[in-house]
DNA sequence: TCTGGGGTCCTAGGACCC
DNA sequence: TCTGGGGTCCTAGGACCC
């Protein structure tokens, strides 16, 4: 048995948390540059913001509805993210935490009632961090998945579901007549693993409901879509195919890629964030004791800007052995950009990936032909990533990296950043009695 | 004027091998 | 007219997730 337990509209309630005036008032947290809404409270839902809905096409509801739209606090999410996890981790024995907002929780060997302990743990959450949150039981990952869905539609749209299932939805302690009703009344682009492109081609062969994709043959499924489907069928039905991953595993491959905040045209600029990428993806694998050897490294036009002409190209450097030093990345990378790098287009967007991951503990033995510093190196890695830590992102840096952030031309837009209320002593909140 | 970022897994097809 | 069979590895692209 799993439960998941997911913070609702989590960015807007960690928003909300500090401003309590949001509260019952439709709020949006938008992406980086502030493009398009990544987050909806209820009201802004009930106003028919889609998720991923552009700013800019929806912002005369600023006016028109009293929109409140934030600009996004990675920051303050992780931060909140981590005291909610901490909190959901005491429902049972095990944790995955698979998402910034969602965690499996394995239930096995968990005695009493299930449902009640969930709603102390639900209680807990919303005292200790304020957020909000629903949970699923079942009896695989899927089926956790889905009850989560259902606990929180039942609470969001009083009617769609019985009314006992808000908040908290055990599948395993409904009747099979009832439960059957959950599921027929479930569409079936609401299950996990089911997305845009598969539940077209389900609806066209008339499989509509969470109950219609349950009743599928599975060799059928597995002919016409793929193992995929064919194991999310088995997980409907109760068979487990899709374990906990208690440990979190080591990242297969690490990016850093930006929208820009205006069209670039100049390869000194492109450069520019090009060193800043890759800088950013050589702490990432440092931070997970991994080593890179290949630099993916990308730029393109916006397809939005049907006027411009189009470009967009990538190329893989492959590295002579694997590496995770800033300088031997960000060169890499610099070197598969101006290979690229065409004049005369609007570039909207660029990115390096960090390929083929391994960790650092397995070196390569090699003959020391080159008159090796890597252990010089390394130790110049740890010193940057720990002034970095403490004095801010980015205060050490190559010199390639240009200047300082706010001075860029191509910065990324963020007009409605809320403060780091739990991450930087500035932006603590002051209590008044 | 303005459309995010970071991942994973699977499959098909080509290159290459015997 | 007719042109083997079976395997591996790699890559690109597509689908999904949040």
């Amino acid at each position: 048995m799993y439960a998941l337990v997911d913070g609702n509209n989590f960015y807007v309630s960690c928003e909300r948390v500090f401003q309590p005036a949001l509260n019952s008032v439709p709020v949006v947290v938008l992406s980086n540059n502030d493009g398009c809404a990544i987050a909806r409270s209820n009201e802004a839902k009930a106003l028919g913001i889609a998720m991923g809905a552009p700013w800019f096409q929806i912002k005369h509801l600023e006016a028109s509805a009293g929109l409140v739209a934030l600009s996004a606090n990675f920051g303050l999410y992780g931060d909140m993210s981590d005291r909610m996890m901490r909190l959901a981790a005491a429902l049972g024995p095990r944790q995955e935490i698979y998402s910034i907002d969602e965690s499996f929780i394995d239930l096995a060997g968990v005695r009493g009632d299930l449902v009640e302990r969930s709603h102390a743990i639900r209680s807990r959450i919303l005292q200790g961090t304020g957020i909000p949150c629903g949970i699923g039981i079942g009896r695989t990952k899927t089926l956790a998945k889905l009850a989560n869905h259902i606990a929180k539609t039942a609470e969001r749209k009083p009617g769609s579901y019985p009314e006992q299932l808000a908040q908290v939805c055990n599948l395993e302690s409904l009747s099979v007549p009832e439960r059957d009703a959950v599921f027929a009344a479930t569409p079936v682009g609401e299950v996990w693993g089911v997305g845009r492109q598969i539940s077209k081609k389900l609806l066209t062969g008339g499989v509509n409901t969470v109950q219609d994709l349950l009743r599928l043959d599975l060799a059928t499924v597995r002919r016409q879509f793929s193992v995929v489907l064919e194991r999310t069928v088995l997980e409907l039905r109760g068979t487990p195919c899709i374990e906990l991953e208690h440990m979190a595993q080591a990242k297969k491959e690490i990016a850093c890629t930006r929208s820009f905040g205006r069209p670039i045209t100049e390869l000194h600029h492109l450069n520019e964030a090009v060193t800043e990428f890759a800088s950013r993806a050589a702490e990432k694998v440092r931070k997970q004791q991994g080593m890179a050897a290949q630099v993916l490294v990308y730029i393109r036009t916006s397809p939005f800007r049907k006027d411009d002409r189009q470009y967009s190209r990538s190329v893989t450097v492959p590295l002579r052995r694997p590496s995770a030093d800033t300088a031997v990345l960000v060169q890499s990378a610099l070197r598969g950009l101006s290979s690229i790098f065409v004049e005369g287009f609007r570039y909207a967007k660029a990115g390096v990936m960090l390929l083929d991951l391994q960790s650092d503990r397995v070196q390569q033995g090699e003959l020391d032909l080159e008159n090796d510093q890597t252990e010089d190196r390394s130790r110049l890695m740890l010193a940057m990533d720990t002034l970095n830590r403490r004095f801010g992102k980015g205060k050490v840096h190559l010199a390639s990296a240009g200047l300082a952030g706010n001075q860029r031309t191509w910065s990324m837009r963020q007009e409605r950043r809320t403060p780091g209320y739990t991450t930087c002593w500035a932006d603590i909140p002051i209590a008044r009695a």
